[in-house]
DNA sequence: TGTGAAAATGAAAACGTTTACACAACTTGG
DNA sequence: CCAAGTTGTGTAAACGTTTTCATTTTCACA
């Protein structure tokens, strides 16, 4: 036949642990020792093993390890979504950190709806995951009864709440959104407004939430509920900001709950001809890439992302090996004062006077 | 004593096939098959399997599955990093579409180091990963060389390379710069200039910075080799800037090849009173979120990150199911005109005149 | 040089599935 | 009513490691 198909030469198997142990002149359980626990075999037999192994370019299968050692070294993480920088960050560098343990990270995404998280941390564990990262605070009941009985390790993120089911590696949404409030109070402002994002499904839009209406009514300051509540993306953002000024026309300083939106803000604030800082102050929260970028640069909450993942894996890593269960861990957040917040129109001059 | 210990009840082990079988009164195999191969079993045996299962909270294991199916149910990525949007919007679809199909993603990034690619395959197939999403010409020779032995389904994106090794689902990098400068020529601009990233390590700068000379060189205008190099950050546009109205003044023409440094130009611009467009016209690359936003609007290239991601999966997996190999498909990228570009100084009114 | 402990190795079981094979119980067409 | 499929099911052998347990070798010390 003129259309010989070139045969497959011979479907050569991977080379296994006794292929190892047939040239290393060996047995197979001191191919195993050799690669997870050297210091049972000596010194000559390890390094002739290893040499073989790297010759054959065997590399363990996973699965077979994984079924008898009952360590899968995959760990899971629950997000919202991917397509935000800040959990990409975070993600980003927990994957990176437990890498360098040797551990595969798993991540399933959300979508920000609560309802899916409990069926994706089933999933996450019924593939193996060894340790879960988690963000926010744990709402699904369901989730929580899973979480109390003892499984593995698991950290919650973003949200640093003492009483928490499982350990929380975060920060204090509630007094962060306060101090950037307290800056703006400082400055001199009286009348609030606040962009958030669905409180629903969100405890950090909830005690942001509450932080702002808490600080208002002990200020006896106004604007308590002059709040807009939009998802967060520019667009949403500029929208909201039309909403706000519609509405609540008086707001001399705005707190956006997002980077993104404060970004959307901005855009049409200039497009409406509304100066920023001089007829309305905003802050933002989360300090993205482009914050100090902005105009005017962007007063904003610093959040600790890249931490967070980094300490998660860390604390999980250390609770897989030791055993010993994750510490709560409170980060930092701190208000990087830019320039998008100054003192209210005509309050400069009195202060400048009053300086005197 | 009195702190004695809570002591564990019972290790519990999670219920297996075996008690399955056992508590719905058939064989291991017939449960096997009603989860994996349903027609082979009668409809109310199936049920009845079914539903014990669901009793019992069974799961199978994803590793003893593994081990004797040979099947991981992995799917490989190695991305340079997950902090660019572009990237994590990328893998965040082609996550999501794998995991409908009851695949998992693991990614590995390589920090744009060409250096590390190879290795973090290996890593990846090492792990089990039945299919692999790459970004970019594969230049390792190594890589290569691997890649070039039938291994498993491999996609590369971002670059559309028809002659590449392995297929491609990605868009023409050449064509789309071309497009870009054709519109700014079309303006009337003479005076070009570049903001690429480091065309080490990334063949989409490469092929964009030739598609910039050529098209320089083609209609002999000004500016072929006015290219600055930077990283991607803003900071880095911003900078980049700077050193080209340095070293380049008489510029009407700046092609940036990421959003994001043109983000950094359009900053840097305003603090340095140059006014955009009328100054100089500025083109992006991306359509990140942003772009539209920014200040003037930015008139970018649209990539299709999300198509990417999706079709990657989607390819792949039919590749795994039917054993045919994915196929080339280059996507569409195109301009979108905003407002960050317009006809050099003085010359609007010529056209003007000429138009009557 | 003998002895007991420690160190190094090997044989084989176990991990929890899928699947090859065998077989029984039904259909169907003659 | 029999032969030949078909369909549904079970038994037992893989899959490639790690790990238990037993055994051999080495070593230190009396």
């Amino acid at each position: 036949m003129p259309g010989k198909r070139t045969k497959q030469p011979r479907l050569k198997k991977r080379a296994g642990v006794f292929d190892v142990a047939r040239e290393a002149g060996v047995s197979v359980a001191t191919v195993s020792r050799a690669f997870n626990l050297p210091d049972l075999v000596s010194e000559d037999v390890r390094r002739r093993v290893l040499a073989t192994a790297q010759r054959l370019g065997y590399a363990a299968n996973p699965a077979a390890k994984a079924l008898r050692s009952r360590k899968t070294h995959i760990v899971g993480a629950a997000i919202p979504t991917l397509d935000y920088a800040i959990f990409a960050k975070m993600i980003n560098h927990f994957q990176d950190t437990f890498a360098q343990h040797g551990y595969i990270t798993i991540v399933a995404t959300t979508g920000f709806e609560h309802a899916n998280v409990f069926d994706k941390v089933k999933t996450l564990v019924d593939r193996g995951a060894e340790a879960l990262l988690l963000v926010g605070a744990i709402e699904d009941p369901a989730l929580v009864r899973y979480l109390k009985e003892p499984h593995i390790p698991v950290v919650t993120t973003y949200s640093y709440i003492p009483e928490e089911i499982v350990p929380c590696i975060g920060f204090d949404n509630y007094a962060a959104t306060q101090s950037a409030m307290e800056y703006l109070a400082d400055l001199g402002h009286r009348n609030f407004a606040m962009i958030a994002g669905s409180p629903k499904g969100s405890d950090r839009q909830r005690t942001r939430i509450a932080a702002y209406r808490d600080f208002i009514a002990e200020r006896k300051l106004e604007g308590a509920e002059n709040i807009v509540i939009r998802d967060f993306t520019i667009r949403d953002g500029a929208e909201a900001m039309r909403a706000l000024l519609d509405k609540y026309p008086d707001t001399t300083a705005l707190v956006c709950n997002t980077d993104v939106v404060a970004f959307g803000a901005l855009s049409e604030s200039r497009r409406l001809g509304i100066r920023i800082p001089q007829d309305i102050s905003v802050v933002g929260f989360d300090d993205a890439e482009y914050a100090a970028q902005l105009d005017p640069p962007l007063t904003t909450i610093a959040v600790p992302a890249e931490e967070m993942g980094r300490l998660s894996a860390d604390m999980l890593h250390m609770s897989l090996s030791t055993g010993e269960s994750p510490r709560f861990v409170r980060l930092d957040s701190h208000l990087i004062v830019r320039k998008s917040a100054c003192p209210p129109r005509g309050l400069k001059q009195l202060r400048l006077a009053s300086a005197v």
